[in-house]
DNA sequence: CTGAAAGCGCTTACAG
DNA sequence: CTGAAAGCGCTTACAG
């Protein structure tokens, strides 16, 4: 049976206390758990018997701090929101990488506050990780500078680096929103408004670019009637889109910039029993989209590759990479699943 | 403009150069860093001053490395799969609080792997974290005990530990699961399906137990052929449905015990466009269930409660709180959308 | 209110 | 192949 009495005791095994139960000097101990090749092989035993025998576990922190290249076997990976699929898909796969090498992973979400965005890279900074994944709340990224010149790498996910030369993996929003625009114009809608994230995030205003790229391409011009930007969730999303489709001159379809603002035009939508006649285009992929009757048409990300490929550069740069810094662009796909391919009979 | 050719010095600031650069002694910029109030405020000044400057960062490592307390401001958060939207949900939950008190959050998933449990833990345990919240995939946890004794309190989610004494916060599954397959028995079913997670975890196993409690209070028996266990994914969950559902004597419902399993069957029930004749509820929410058609009637779990729960209870330990270990059960909601309200027609 | 010395647990740099 | 000394950046325990 376990002693379920004593709480704590406060104790832990230290390597000197290693040393003594083995017989054997600190340093041989510091040798052994750091697995250098050149111990003799009785003392290794010897070591790794007292080692069990106290459960004893080094302590990263005091070995960081002295250790010349002051690794913490830490890394940070600071996000818009881990609750978010697309963030959370991010963080897993980066979680499997730093697994693999026996690094932990701190995790931070920014809710698209700069203030936030201060707080946890500084927290990182403290703790002096050894290296950084971020997708930005804010748009000025110089005060990383400091960080990057004390070694930190830091590869930014999602949005790029403003005024700070750093790695960057993200989707192409421009191109994948304008595809979407271009495919609600090929089923023959004229009026197709837009549902969008807050216009501070660079990706939202790329897909906004996108939007109107696409407009225009086909000749038409931007009704600022049918744009909703600045939604920061799904009920302002669901709210605004219903105050278009309740215009006296609706949109025939919507293209929505974001997962969240997808799903808030969908219930917009549903609401009004227009699923079946109003097109719908969103960006991002979300789980059950395709269980939705009509299923929801989108441009998907690949988080999982996204994650990877950042995850894979900032181990690089952790091992000593100083090659010029990259832009990865990772490929979008165009999922027709119904509600994409309404075709307008209105006009 | 900023200079992006230096790519790293690898100096950093250090307490010492604070001092020198004040003309004050180490110890002084110590005090000020921490806030000690004694300190001349002319002085404080020439500290803050003297650090701005330099860009100081404490260096939490060192300062947890000496100090009486050996606080590291780290905890740790090992989940079933951060991904998936109930530990998302509560880590985020977690991460407020930790946020707010200046805390960072390791975050961690298990997949269901003892063996990852047990590494993740480990490195815990090297980091020194100051408490972990945990919904462990292994049944026993006393090798715990170790860490515990050295002053770290564990608070598990989800699942209770096992052969050691720590506190929990919970879901009443058995519970939960029996009142929604009495609401499917009070609709009429009486071959009511079970589809669900892994048998090795402790809320599947008691979500299984409260549906047999169900049924045999309505003196029904379980019949095995309409009994699926032991599904990892969506994807398993879907294929064991379909073979319920193409058996040559049928059930008319299903109660499926976790969020992964009520998706798999709800694909395996529309496949056949069965949808608006067999019914189905499903153990714990998700998000879009009522935007389905029928919308999906769950036990809705309050993940948001159980993080909130449990970091205030680490926090309360962490701070010192030495009282017998608690177990708290956090409420489930029973929320009807349709699929649950299907009455049997059949039998 | 301020500071010089010692030491947290470990790795470095060196000597044997 | 092994070990004694010094020191990483900080806080403690103490003296003034």
């Amino acid at each position: 049976m376990v002693d379920v009495t004593s709480r704590r005791t406060g104790s832990r095994a230290t390597m000197k206390d290693v040393a003594a139960l083995a017989k054997v000097s600190l340093k041989t101990v510091s040798r052994v758990i750091n697995e250098v090749p050149t111990v003799d092989p009785e003392l290794v035993e010897r070591v790794r018997k007292a080692a069990a025998q106290l459960r004893y576990q080094p302590n990263f922190g005091a070995s960081a701090l002295r250790r010349s290249d002051g690794r913490s076997s830490t890394i940070g990976v600071l996000l818009e929101d881990l609750s978010n699929p697309f963030s959370a898909t991010i963080f897993r796969a980066v979680e499997e990488m730093a697994v693999s090498r026996g690094v932990s992973v701190l995790g931070g979400s920014f809710d698209e506050d700069p203030r936030r965005e201060h707080q946890l890279t500084m927290a990182m900074s403290r703790h002096r990780v050894d290296g950084v994944i971020i997708a930005p709340a804010s748009r000025d990224h110089q005060y990383l500078h400091e960080e990057q010149m004390a070694g930190v790498p830091f590869v930014f996910v999602d949005r790029p680096p403003h005024l700070l030369d750093a790695d960057l993996v993200m989707s192409d929003s421009r191109a994948g929103a304008s595809q979407a625009v271009e495919h609600l114009i090929g089923y023959g809608h004229r009026r197709i408004a837009y549902v969008g994230d807050l216009t501070t995030i660079f990706t939202a205003e790329e897909r906004y670019n996108g939007y109107v790229d696409a407009l225009h391409r086909a000749g038409l011009e931007v009704d600022e009637s049918l744009v909703a930007r600045d939604l920061r969730n799904i009920a302002a999303a669901e709210t605004r889109a219903g105050e278009i489709l309740d215009l006296a001159n609706p949109p025939t379809a919507f293209f929505c910039g974001q997962n969240l603002s997808t799903i808030g035009a969908v219930r917009a939508i549903r609401a009004r029993g227009l699923q079946h006649r109003v097109g719908l285009v969103g960006f991002d992929d979300f789980p059950l989209a395709d269980l939705l009757d009509p299923g929801v048409t989108v441009v998907a990300q690949d988080p999982v590759t996204i994650g990877r490929e950042a995850a894979a550069l900032l181990f690089a740069r952790i091992d000593g990479d100083e090659s010029p810094s990259t832009r990865k662009i990772v490929e979008t796909t165009f999922l027709t699943r119904g509600s994409g391919e309404i075709r307008n009979v209105v006009s």
